[in-house]
DNA sequence: TAGTGGTCTAGACCACTGA
DNA sequence: CAGTGGTCTAGACCACTAG
């Protein structure tokens, strides 16, 4: 008798249809045509809803399709190539990044953030909120924590929750004050890291899903003198975004 | 009025069961602490098993959770930071990398596969498949795609579907024999691509999980002699896995 | 064998989009 | 407004693990 015992179990009939809907997208389907909806499907296959269901979240998950309420199914362009690691040590908001700033305040990180920084729990930072934007679609939120002793030259007063309108303004021009004096340190290296997570609702919001959709969190710690001079967590929507980390060396190809 | 409008939709109660679940998770338990089991979950917070299951999947999803059939759920202990961009441009396979490899065989790649490697379709190329462990435990499966004119001193007779046994043994001795060719040559440069997947089959093997479970796909392109020498598809656990580049320049504090 | 998580069903209602 | 995907229910059975 063999050992391999090559499949015994039966395949899951999610899986099963996960498999020949794959294959009709490669064969039968032109990128952006919208499917039949979900319940007509689930009919045509002869399962029940949630079961179909689970077989198209999984190629949400894969970035072959794109599912939006009230609208319906369609089928996914392959996903952008975003370049993370950008060129040779560069700060962020230096000029020619594909990042632009929202707003900023003057809080407290979270504490994990703190902890990188090297700061007690509490301590309030410059919290520059950011958008990366490719094709005119969102594809990254980004919250840039950067400590006052990184830049001694910006005022701490924007942000503090004022008696007036106008924050927004405000923050925006504390902005760039922030970024000015972060590029005068030089950057000696940064690190990073990238995990799986799902969507805050701010960050949602922001790349136009649901909360809790899949994201790319890509975490880079800045260091300056020795020491961590801020560090930017960046949310990357997963279903539409393929990090790419170029090296000195090799002109990109992999770059969509 | 407010123009913000602050949320007049209702939350999801699998969302607000889920943050309750996460502050729990905080405070109320111990990294390998079992939960209840999901249908006494479900009826303590009155809702159906498959509400909860949403819930408990986004914290699997985060690396909050760890769920086993037949078993239980516990709370997982944080993601583990493996590094990713090997030191300095270094050859899969050299002194000191955390891969071992299974087996090798000489078939046709995938067709993207093929076409990094600026190869016709259906060409064989030497494939070895290997595995990375950590703690004792698998946390990525690997694809390494070398084409013959990369190791011209390999021999490409291993794996071709041999008339006896032992295929196995004839394939690890032919992978050392791929790699140290391999290694001749100068590497010139390395490009990466990160993205979510699904586990396929093996791979979910491989790392000890089900299939369709979600995994970051590390696309590797090694460059040598001005052309591409060999790709490595590798799937790491997106559950565990905490995915690090070191950048020359700054010790590592985010690698776990 | 008892208990766990994984799969599946056949409904229902809701939130959102666009005509 | 009709039609879409998103959420939710209350069951059922199965595959797996461990005592």
């Amino acid at each position: 008798m063999g050992t391999t015992q090559l499949e015994t179990v039966p395949e899951p009939k999610y899986w099963h249809l996960k498999t020949v809907l794959s294959d009709a997208l490669d064969s039968e389907f032109a990128v952006g045509e919208i499917l039949p909806n979900e319940r007509d499907l689930a009919a045509r296959f002869g399962v029940a809803r949630a079961t179909l269901r689970q077989a198209l979240e999984q190629l949400e998950l894969e970035g072959r399709l794109q599912r939006r309420r009230g609208v319906g199914t369609t089928v996914a362009p392959p996903r952008v190539g975003v370049d993370v690691g950008r060129a040779e040590h560069a700060w962020p908001g230096a000029p020619g990044d594909a990042w632009r700033t929202d707003d900023a305040e003057h809080t407290a990180p979270p504490v994990p953030v703190a902890r990188l920084l090297d700061l007690p729990e509490g301590s309030p930072v410059h919290v520059l909120r950011r958008t990366r934007m490719t094709n005119g679609q969102p594809v990254a939120a980004e919250l840039l924590y950067v400590p006052d002793a990184s830049v001694p030259g910006a005022s701490s007063a924007a942000g503090a929750s004022g008696s007036s309108d106008g924050e927004a303004a405000a923050g925006a021009s504390d902005a760039g004050a922030v970024l000015r004096e972060l590029h005068r340190l030089e950057l000696e290296g940064q690190e990073r890291t990238v995990e799986l997570g799902s969507a805050r609702a701010d960050d949602a919001r922001q790349l136009d899903r649901l909360p809790g959709a899949p994201v790319l969190v890509v975490t880079t710690r800045y260091v300056a003198r020795g020491r961590t001079a801020a560090v930017a967590v960046s949310t990357y929507r997963a279903d539409t975004c393929r990090l790419t980390f170029a090296d000195s060396g090799a002109e990109p190809v992999l770059a969509s």
